[in-house]
DNA sequence: ATCAAGATTACCT
DNA sequence: GGTAATCTTGATA
């Protein structure tokens, strides 16, 4: 049984649409293997007036995907090494997304250790080192590239289903991790007192 | 062509 | 708490 969320959902104001995602489960499946979390962590990042966002200096061929209607998949790959996941929000044309930072995990455990390469050891004393961080939660759910441009809302490989009910009171807000521009935003939002979220 | 920066992570002290 | 790793992208020439 999947309920998924309608177009006009995620075609919603970014920061609306950032805060209603957290308590969603996001679910992948890749070659066979179903993994999901709840979403307890994400940032919004907006058209012109946010330089933190892709999106700032125009369409390039690396973030024109954030330009297609809310509801789409972003994935880039950063450092090198990892792969980032965003939900494209608002109307076609716009260009703005919800990167999602943190996700406490629920089916596929088991598949996700062994992405992440983690030993029993190393779960059982720090769990949340599974996807308490954007390159990780990828890498666990077995995101990449291929995925980006993905319409969540038709994809058998990954897809989006409400699951927690939160109060406002649950949720915290913060400026932007890991950015250097457009700092003073408060566009983190994230899941009170859930210890797989990255940073407090 | 060249080059610096990047929505991060793991590993070290 | 600090920093090396790693490579794509976009800006500039």
């Amino acid at each position: 049984m999947r309920k998924l969320p309608k177009r006009n959902f995620f075609e919603k104001s970014t920061l609306i649409v950032a805060k209603q995602l957290l308590g969603m489960e996001l679910s992948t499946r890749i070659r066979g293997k179903k993994t999901s979390g709840i979403i307890v962590e994400v940032e919004a990042y907006r058209h012109k007036i946010d330089q933190a966002s892709h999106t700032y200096r125009g369409k390039t061929k690396r973030n024109e995907v954030m330009f297609k209607h809310g509801g789409h998949c972003y994935v880039y790959f950063i450092y090198g090494k990892y792969f980032c996941v965003n939900v494209v929000t608002e109307k076609e044309g716009i260009g703005s997304a919800v990167l999602i930072r943190a996700i406490e995990p629920l089916n596929g455990i088991q598949t996700m250790k062994r992405r992440r390469r983690m030993n029993q050891a190393a779960s059982k004393k720090l769990p949340e080192k599974l996807t308490n961080g954007p390159g990780k939660l990828c890498q666990a759910l077995g995101i990449d590239g291929r995925l980006s441009g993905e319409d969540l809302l038709n994809s058998s490989a990954i897809y989006l289903r409400p699951a927690l009910r939160l109060k406002s009171k649950q949720i915290g807000r913060s400026t932007r991790i890991g950015i250097t521009k457009s700092t003073e935003l408060k566009w983190r939002f994230f899941i009170k007192n859930n210890s797989w979220v990255s940073k407090n």
